[in-house]
DNA sequence: TTTTTTCTTGAAATCGATTTCTTGTTTTGA
DNA sequence: TCAAAACAAGAAATCGATTTCAAGAAAAAA
């Protein structure tokens, strides 16, 4: 086989045009200063070798790549998969790209800083573990660090989270006005933050006994876990998921252990995934907008690389209860509202 | 605010080090002659000021990034969220990175263009539809090009697919053996090609009777496909779906209608996504692994590293039916098996 | 018309790391 | 002990684009 087609350089464009480099690079960015028709000779010249300037050799001069790295874990939950489906969107439309750098939790902190070697222009934080070292290096170096999920006080990075209080105490009201007396609440053994949060925001609303139980991840141990719960603890007529796939697992274990949801058992979870308004699972859940975190995602890493010295922001985004069978009708407009609640799902 | 720290680079090191440039960059790529008392005291001075190389100026020298570009659609099939995180992890572990590309149907060409800017060492396109143009002026290039999901046979770029006429006829034959004789399937109106091939593989293995219908993509478009389609159709008694999220439909579709699955009505996906072992769907589909499909990529795009010269290879990954609740049981053992199922499921 | 100012353009330095080329040093072999 | 070979380390060129600097040309002001 033959060899393969240089790549044509800015050389080769200043060649067939009859000007120098510099022309030629002024031409694509600037543009200042440079007569009209040596500049459409350039831009003929380039358009017929197909030039495209090297992202690299002019990352190198301006010292910024428009690579923003994604630092994220598991995409089983389809909540963090909508997230970064908007996030490359969005930052697309910014003229960045998106750098997936796979973290498992423990292994979080050097596997952030292969970033660094790129010279990332931000670096997006979604995977639950944070480690304070690797995002204090990236604030040293004046790289815009946002964290998912979590709220650190690390000078320098900004946070998005949900609502996590305000989205886990409308259940807990939810289940409290409905007369629930022992409730459990499902959550990961990982991942504390967030789960900690609902955890409380659940139990303070809803002002009586709440069993915590952890598992690592999966419907089927979710399932398991809530069986088992609910023969040892048969008196539990509410049950309050970290997400909507451990939910999930709950409605099943509801079945499995003949009872009726929501009149025995009220089961509510949290994200609102495509598949909780399933009418086999329609899950009472708390709503969080994938699309609405990468907006804000996005415009603060632009808003925060024209101005680098902005205060730190906390910034809560809202979670709402989206209320479903899982939990009973709080009104008798109830099933009016479960037909309006889809619009805006993107 | 203050300044933020200058980034660290090979001459700092050298200068620490009280060596040359060239000495500190030989300890960190050959490694090849170099006294170990120097190396030593290199290693000790990049450590003491964290030094790490910079991956731009790297690659500007080798004409390689580490980089690979994904040109990815829309990540709602959790299918291609699974596809997306494993193609990052095994990247990750041969030392690469995954830029993601996103594209939508139409604009593919010039999206994918922009992977060239980055000097990317390989392409992956998942997107349904593909830019002969884009993929054309890659393989000219020497950048190796990776199909996912559709069969082309472009000088120089790998396919990677399921074989959907196995799986697809698997699903015919299992209908056909039960007894249906009119069947629907159901598919995309766009990513035309795997549709196409599930479509024909389960027309010709049931051999009667196959009404198409086609819908752009979500559960609710699906569901209501199919209740209009059995209101339209009555003596229908099998329905195949191009892939699980639209069998999902489909299953609730026959509720809705109140047919009893499988008795009058059997229903099939394509994918096996996690949802579809669900108690509920309990959906017989066929399976097709998102990790071997991104281990043989990732594999591939090594090895046409290495030798560019290779011989392009159209590879069929197998496609296997998953019965289960959807369909009847084929035999005593039937139940057995479905235990079995669930074991390599990742 | 002459002088000053403004535009255009090219030459050369630069970004950070790699690599060839060279020189100086050490080791080996005769 | 001396020549030949092997080795270590620095100087300088290079990758592709940008940008400062300087010079020449054109336009404006006097």
């Amino acid at each position: 086989m033959g060899r393969y087609m240089k790549r044509v350089t800015i050389k080769d464009v200043a060649a067939t045009a009859g000007v120098s480099p510099a022309t030629v690079s002024r031409v694509f960015s600037n543009e200042s200063n440079v007569s009209p028709a040596i500049a459409a000779k350039v831009r003929a010249a380039a358009e017929k070798l197909e030039y495209r300037p090297n992202a690299m050799a002019r990352s190198l001069i301006h010292a910024r790549s428009d690579l923003i790295a994604l630092v994220v874990g598991h995409l089983n939950n389809p909540f963090d998969a909508q997230l970064v489906e908007h996030l490359s969107k969005k930052l697309d439309a910014q003229g960045k790209r998106l750098l997936v750098v796979p973290a498992d939790y423990g292994e979080n902190a050097p596997a952030a800083l292969v970033a660094l070697d790129y010279q990332v222009d931000g670096i997006i934080l979604a995977a639950g573990h944070l480690s304070k070292h690797a995002s204090e290096k990236f604030v040293q170096l004046g790289v815009p660090v946002i964290l998912y999920g979590r709220e650190v006080h690390t000078q320098g990075v900004d946070c998005v989270i949900a609502d996590n209080m305000s989205g886990a105490g409308q259940v807990g009201a939810l289940f409290q006005r409905h007369g629930v007396k022992e409730a459990i609440f499902l959550r990961h053994t990982r991942d504390t933050f967030s789960d900690d949060e609902r955890g409380r925001g659940f139990a303070e609303a809803l002002g009586s006994e709440v069993t915590c139980h952890e598992i690592k991840s999966t419907a089927d141990e979710a399932r398991n876990a809530i069986v088992s719960a609910l023969t040892k603890y048969p008196d539990v007529n509410g049950v309050f998921c970290a997400n909507d796939l451990l939910a999930f697992g709950a409605v099943e274990a509801a079945v499995q252990c003949g009872k009726r949801v929501p009149e025995d058992l009220m089961i509510a979870g949290f994200d609102d995934i495509q598949m909780s308004a399933s009418p086999f699972y329609d899950l009472t859940t708390v709503r969080q907008s994938a699309k609405e975190i990468a907006t804000w995602i996005v415009e603060r890493l632009i808003q925060r690389l024209d101005s680098p010295d902005l205060a730190v922001t906390i910034k809560r985004l809202p979670a709402n209860l989206i209320s479903r069978g899982t939990t009973p009708l709080t009104s008798a407009f109830g099933g009016l509202l479960k037909q309006a609640e889809r619009d805006e799902n993107d």
